[in-house]
DNA sequence: GTCACTGGGTCG
DNA sequence: CGACCCAGTGAC
């Protein structure tokens, strides 16, 4: 069935409430896995637009499929990034890069098969916040309705190539091509994030969240990894997640980011946030050093307050705290069976309501080294 | 010991 | 069956 809608949940005449959600529909749920080609144009990406999808493209193309992905390119402007491109060769995507800025503009995507042409039109990009947060506007139009406006993605797909425009197709043998010159690095230090950015994630804790850091040591509650579980719509509060597992067989990508305990005083330098693309799709962020500490229960707050690119304060307001009550209001989005709350919130909000204030980029670099001693 | 992985469970 | 929930094992 097509369909219209605004994300993040604003309006949506169908069942869908988001652009990944479109997406998921008609690459994830295709029963056609193998057979036919999956079309991604847009004008940038980045990697975590791509996260959800890495492993789908994977089988999709080892079973005989085709992706074919084009993205505007550019020396000056960060439009679409190596780690995306890279991520996408291994797969075996095909990549087309147009260099030129302002010209390729368009976000399409789709799938085609022998009698199957589905087509989104939209205004998000294929970058973490294009497919989920921004508030952009897609279309769906189903194969009835693209083939009713004969619509056919080999059609474009032609069209686009044949284009006097100058594209560029990168390779993983060929560091020397120049495509690869008009992709911008996301690792790259001083790319810095912006200010709507500097958000903080409010989220109630549930009983897997704070067993093991309630549990004493040694007991059989505390084994196992302590994380709290996160919602899968965060794909754009964290940096890209570019790691892969090194062993074990299923999927998934993972960061390392800076994460500041303010209960403990102290900074953890590899706080490892796992996306299980492979497994069960869950968003966990490792959060080790409140093992046995009992310093959060069941429906505590964990505040998560993104510094930048790479840093992160994490604080837990109890129950019984005076400001908890104003700051889960915040949490105001319902997820997982059983009651938990996530939201985020300005940083400046945030300073606000807990009259305190975070820590600038430079004063954490500061604690960071001050702890190496 | 620790924690990256595994692989179920559960409910709407 | 999708998306959080949960309880470990065993590699390191």
């Amino acid at each position: 069935m097509s369909e219209f809608l605004i994300q993040p949940e604003v309006y949506s005449t169908g069942r869908h409430q988001s652009l990944i959600g479109l997406l998921e529909d008609i690459w994830i749920k295709n029963n056609d896995l193998g057979k036919g080609t999956y079309y991604v144009l847009s004008g940038y990406g980045n990697y975590n637009g791509g996260v959800r999808f890495f492993s789908t493209f994977q089988r999709h193309i080892d079973e005989g499929g085709r992706v074919v992905s084009i993205f505007g390119a550019s020396t000056s402007q960060r439009q679409t990034s190596k780690q995306l491109v890279e991520r996408l060769l291994e797969c075996g995507c095909i990549v087309y890069l147009v260099n030129r800025k302002n010209i390729f503009h368009s976000k399409c995507y789709g799938y085609a098969s022998e009698n199957e042409d589905k087509l989104i039109v939209t205004s998000g990009n294929f970058t973490s916040r294009g497919i989920s947060n921004n508030v952009e506007a897609a279309v769906y139009l189903d194969t009835n309705f693209t083939h009713q406006i004969k619509f056919q993605w080999n059609n474009l797909e032609t069209a686009v190539l044949t284009q006097n425009w100058d594209i560029y197709t990168p390779t993983l043998t060929d560091p020397e091509n120049p495509a690869w010159q008009l992709l911008y690095d996301e690792h790259e230090s001083g790319i810095g994030i912006e200010e709507s950015q500097t958000v903080t994630m409010v989220m109630t804790l549930g009983h897997a969240d704070t067993v093991r850091i309630n549990a004493d040591p040694g007991t059989k509650e505390a084994r196992g990894s302590q994380y709290f579980w996160l919602s899968k719509n965060c794909y754009d509060f964290f940096p890209p997640l570019t790691i892969l597992n090194s062993r074990g067989y299923k999927t998934t990508n993972q960061c390392l980011i800076n994460l500041y305990y303010v209960d403990l005083k102290y900074v953890d330098k590899k706080t490892r946030v796992t996306f299980e693309a492979g497994n069960n799709v869950d968003f966990r962020l490792g959060t080790a050093r409140y093992r046995n500490t009992k310093l959060a229960q069941e429906n505590d707050l964990m505040v998560l307050s993104r510094i930048s690119e790479n840093n992160y304060e994490i604080r837990i307001i109890r129950k019984n705290s005076p400001k908890y009550n104003v700051l889960r209001q915040h949490a105001v989005d319902f997820i997982g069976h059983r009651g938990k709350r996530i939201g985020y919130i300005q940083n400046k909000r945030l300073e606000e309501i807990l009259e305190i204030q975070l820590l600038k980029k430079n004063e954490f670099e500061r604690l960071l080294s001050n702890q190496e001693h």
